[in-house]
DNA sequence: CGGATTTTGGACTTGCAGGTCCATTTTTGC
DNA sequence: GCAAAAATGGACCTGCAAGTCCAAAATCCG
């Protein structure tokens, strides 16, 4: 079942979930057509069919998953070696970096709607995805609690659960004011408070 | 230019907003056609147009507003009394219970994600909403530092901040996993952190 | 009451975006 | 080089949902 696709599909495909991507990143998921899509990459009809055959519904979700995998890709390396405190502040920077850059243009709060509901592989796209990010964190936590610089009495788990909820409403209430202001206060202050958990211990 | 509005009319307006904003939370803004708003209203495609004149786009901005006004209303009369520590958790109760209730359906998100670039208007409901919403515990925390049980070297500002941020972070979370966890684990931590700051101080 | 205004119903129009189809060209693998 | 398979282009179809229009009923107000 798994389609023959020649090194040239190949890359027609991937240029076609880069352009839309980038389509809708730019304009908003109900505003990019089909048509938008074929001008913006050079394709055809036919072509969207052909490595689509879900039509839109399919493309949705194949872009959903490049989207949800370059925000984390975007974190790294920073993420994945939360091991001192010089390096959380780094990974902080990274973030709001590359959320400022990225402004108002979110791509997958979007797609999250418009496919979340009748695509049940969307809600598993961002369920992935915050799971992926959250267990990032938790290991962040555990390996400062193995050097002693967080308390061992913090849960690694409900602060990192908490600590993504800031950073995704942070997201959230920049697309609404533009400012990262709200992402900044949460990255600084829940850090803060695990930095303080390890005089408390 | 205000437009004479019989008793009759102002209550099928009403009516109008009402059914459409409970269709919407019910299946969301793009799987609802005027023809389901109409039949679950019992009005006519005249009407619809009679009390909207810009069509689907100004319901859904009146829906917006509606829902908007909605949600500040649930957290009263918690929200306007953040004047002790009792407060705060029964304040945080209220919010964990609400959302609970609410699940997976979340009215704002597809509206904003909806109407949200096209409409200026929409942008304005939801900032209004944050900026209303990040007042109310911005006076709360105040309060809390007027009696002494928060510490005046807390920013309260700031903080509202990263709590409004990580409420929204909470909710959204809520839609994708279905449990409150993060909510849960947000409202917990920063208010620990809060009280904290007393000892500190 | 009675004329003006608002409210209501529903048939009709319209545009458009998603999806279908097939004919043609290019690539592949032997 | 040549058949089979994949890639491409674009004309065409279709359904649907927003929006228009007007005529009939209800309501308001002097």
């Amino acid at each position: 079942m798994t389609r023959a696709l020649t090194r040239k599909g190949e890359a027609t495909r991937a240029r076609i979930v880069a352009g839309a991507a980038a389509e809708i990143r730019e304009r908003g998921v109900d505003e990019v057509r089909l048509e938008d899509v074929m001008a913006h990459t050079g394709t055809s009809k036919g072509q969207l069919f052909h490595y689509f055959p879900d039509g839109k519904e399919g493309l949705l979700l194949a872009v959903a998953q490049h989207e949800a995998d370059q925000v984390l890709l975007d974190q790294e390396p920073m993420l994945s070696n939360l091991t001192s405190w010089p390096a959380w502040l780094a990974w902080r920077e990274r973030l709001i970096e590359r959320y400022r850059a990225q402004g108002v243009k979110c791509p997958l709060n979007g797609l999250l709607g418009q496919t979340g509901r009748r695509a049940p592989g969307a809600q598993a796209i961002v369920t992935g995805l915050m799971w992926r990010w959250q267990n990032a964190i938790v290991d962040g936590i555990r390996h400062m609690q193995s050097t002693g610089d967080i308390a061992s009495e913090v849960d690694a788990d409900r602060s990192a659960a908490a600590l993504l909820a800031g950073i995704q409403g942070g997201v959230l209430l920049l697309l609404s004011t533009g400012k990262t202001d709200h992402l900044e206060a949460v990255l600084d202050l829940t850090i803060d408070s695990l930095r303080a958990g390890a005089r408390t211990a």
